[in-house]
DNA sequence: AATCCGGGGGA
DNA sequence: TCCCCAGGATT
């Protein structure tokens, strides 16, 4: 058997039962690519489920707003896909029609939509013959390969494409590209992987000049930004002060609190006395608790939290545009961070 | 080409 | 801790 068989075949045994397989639907496809990029399966899958549930058809997803998108994203991380799909679904209704696109050239022009996806939402969708290459692909085809060239750089990714595009069974380009991904997925697994059950154990490179914990090559250049938030409690007439994060940072167009960042850790009492917390609260302020900073790690960001309650304050001064009251009810309804609807939930723990 | 954009889980 | 996950957009 040649690769394309072996992987097929190692499938049709051990493939998992993910909802999104059974359909071709192209908008269900997608659904479920853009919510499983860089994404565990385990882990968005029950965010497919609300999304197919809610919004059926593309239809129904372009007729919701972009704060109930997000909302129903809350918690999965990387929020532009959300964004960009609200945008996505628009278009598709406006210029085809209602009709989501099934080929790899109207797909890729898309928002949210790169190479990887454009393969697999026309691959499994009307079987164009498009190799997928994501992180699984990756993985397994320089392994077995032995190929050190670097996966993420420019030159990598167009070997690796090319090479798994020689390798697709142009017949079943959807079943091919499933089984690819599947079984770097739970047979070639990044650590530690099953080498001895392996149907392709006797080929594989990797294993025979014993550099499967050293394949794929990737570069790492990650640095980490250290961030200190000061986020401000502010209530009045059971209502609470909440911003709305705008455009060139993280949490766009996603709901925090009033925030006074600084470059380094900060005491509340100094804080407060700061020329712009005192133009947005004035200068009686009280400050009422002080919670433990909490650390929130992000992909390029660690963020170091600290939720600071105060009384006394005044709203003369509100100048930031961005800041409104909301009572428990509206703030459900709010698209937030994990970092704040954690936050809350201790909160109203507390005064309850 | 390099950097940014979340959050979770395994080792 | 570090690495990786059904990547893509922006600079």
């Amino acid at each position: 058997m040649n690769f394309a068989e072996e992987i097929i075949e190692w499938y049709q045994r051990n493939k998992r039962d993910l909802p999104w397989r059974k359909t071709e639907d192209p908008y269900i496809i997608w659904l479920s690519e853009i919510i499983m990029q860089q994404t565990r399966v385990e882990q968005g899958t029950p965010y497919f489920n609300r999304f197919a549930e809610k919004y059926p058809t593309v239809e129904l997803f372009a007729s919701a707003s972009e704060d109930e998108i997000l909302k129903l994203w809350q918690g999965l991380g990387y929020y532009s896909r959300g964004r960009n799909m609200h945008q996505t679904a628009q278009l598709v209704m406006e210029e085809h029609a209602g009709y989501f696109p099934k080929n790899y050239d109207s797909l890729i022009k898309l928002k949210g939509i790169g190479e990887y996806t454009a393969a697999a939402i026309s691959s499994f969708s009307s079987n164009e013959a498009r190799a997928v290459v994501d992180g699984n692909v990756f993985r397994l085809l320089s392994r077995y390969f032995g190929i050190d060239t670097p996966i993420n750089t420019g030159k990598g990714k167009k070997l690796f494409t090319d090479l798994a595009n020689e390798l697709l069974d142009k017949s079943q380009a959807g079943k091919f590209n499933q089984a690819i991904m599947e079984f770097g997925s739970l047979q070639c697994k990044p650590k530690n992987p099953d080498c001895l059950s392996c149907p392709l154990q006797a080929a594989c490179e990797a294993r025979k000049t014993n550099r499967i914990n050293e394949l794929p090559v990737k570069i790492k250049s990650l640095k980490i930004r250290e961030r200190y938030f000061n986020y401000i409690i502010a209530q009045k007439d059971g209502q609470i002060l909440i911003n709305k994060r705008g455009a060139g940072d993280i949490w766009e167009n996603m709901f925090d609190l009033p925030l006074f960042e600084t470059e380094f850790p900060s005491h509340a009492h100094d804080l407060i006395r700061s020329e712009k917390f005192i133009s947005c609260f004035g200068e009686k302020v009280k400050i009422r608790s002080v919670s433990a900073p909490v650390k929130h790690i992000l992909s390029h960001q660690k963020l170091h939290a600290s939720f600071i309650e105060i009384e006394s304050f005044s709203d003369r001064f509100l100048s930031e545009r961005s800041w409104f009251y909301v009572g428990q009810d509206e703030l459900e309804k709010l698209a937030q961070p994990k970092l704040i609807f954690h936050f809350f939930e201790n909160f109203h723990k507390l005064n309850t």
